[in-house]
DNA sequence: ATGACTTGCTATGCAAGA
């Protein structure tokens, strides 16, 4: 299996470079997050004429999540919103089986600043995830949480771990949160395969972020369930971040065996 | 050139992103 995680900063806005990674890739299921549509107002349609099934979860504006599978696959929804976060009506979080293999595709808040009332809703996020990600390893079927969990779980997650607008991202409060889940049984399919290299994949926009090198490593895929052994390759495709209109991220592809 | 933000909306400027 070949999963790739993507926040797109808006689905609409990106459907050609979606439709390009699609293309290029073929994988056998995609996390989108940031997909800035309401449920309703999903690309189906194009998306179906890529030969991908899609579950949506959004209420247009911002945020918004969802699961892409390639239609020789079986993609069934299970649940949206995470069970305890503190905003429920901002839809960052979307669960689906694809061939018998829980996907949860995950928004985790910005936070803002440290000192933001947003900051505490973002530890309080990070903490239902965690809890959640215990119940799903629980129940014995492999699982994947991918998404941009919105933290640097190292300072070699971070060009430069000073910039960091407002303090936030790698606060010890955030990496402590974070850390929950994968003490819950979870492995950093990145990091895994990857120990030394910043991995970064997401660049500001501005200030010419991108060719400075100037990252973050924000966006993860996280293997729960026994799936850490079939974990075979990961690998930042910044080919998507180059080029005409790209998100300010870049896809994270793990290859998987079996 | 990997090139100096981008997005959708409480819209015609603004907040938010990280």
């Amino acid at each position: 299996m070949r999963l790739v995680t993507w926040n797109v900063n808006s689905v609409s806005a990106r459907l050609p470079r979606v439709l390009e990674l699609l293309a290029a890739e073929a994988p056998d299921v995609v996390c989108l997050q940031e997909t800035r549509v309401s449920s309703d107002a999903f690309p189906h349609l194009p998306l179906a004429e890529a030969g991908y099934q899609a579950v949506g979860h959004g209420l247009g504006g911002r945020n918004g999540v969802a699961v892409l599978a390639r239609d020789d696959h079986v993609l069934e929804p299970v649940c949206t919103g995470l069970p305890g976060e503190p905003r429920p009506d901002e839809a960052r979080w979307v669960e689906a089986d694809v061939d018998g293999v829980r996907i949860a595709s995950v928004y985790v808040p910005n936070g803002k600043a440290v000192d933001a009332p947003e900051f505490a809703g973002k530890l309080a996020f990070l903490e239902a995830m965690a809890e959640r990600a215990g119940e799903l390893v629980a129940s014995g079927a492999p699982v994947v949480i991918a998404g941009d969990v919105n933290v640097c779980a190292t300072d070699a997650d971070a060009w430069d771990i000073a910039a960091l607008h407002g303090g936030t991202h790698a606060t010890p409060q955030e990496r402590e949160r974070l850390a929950l889940t994968t003490a819950a049984g979870y492995t950093d399919a990145y990091r895994a395969i990857h120990p030394d290299e910043p991995g970064f994949t997401w660049w500001d926009y501005r200030g010419l972020a991108f060719p400075r090198g100037e990252g973050l490593r924000i966006d993860q895929v996280l293997l729960g369930g026994g799936l850490d052994v079939a974990l075979a390759d990961a690998r930042v495709l910044r080919e998507l971040r180059k080029g005409h209109k790209p998100s300010d991220h870049a896809p994270l592809l793990a290859e998987l065996t079996g």
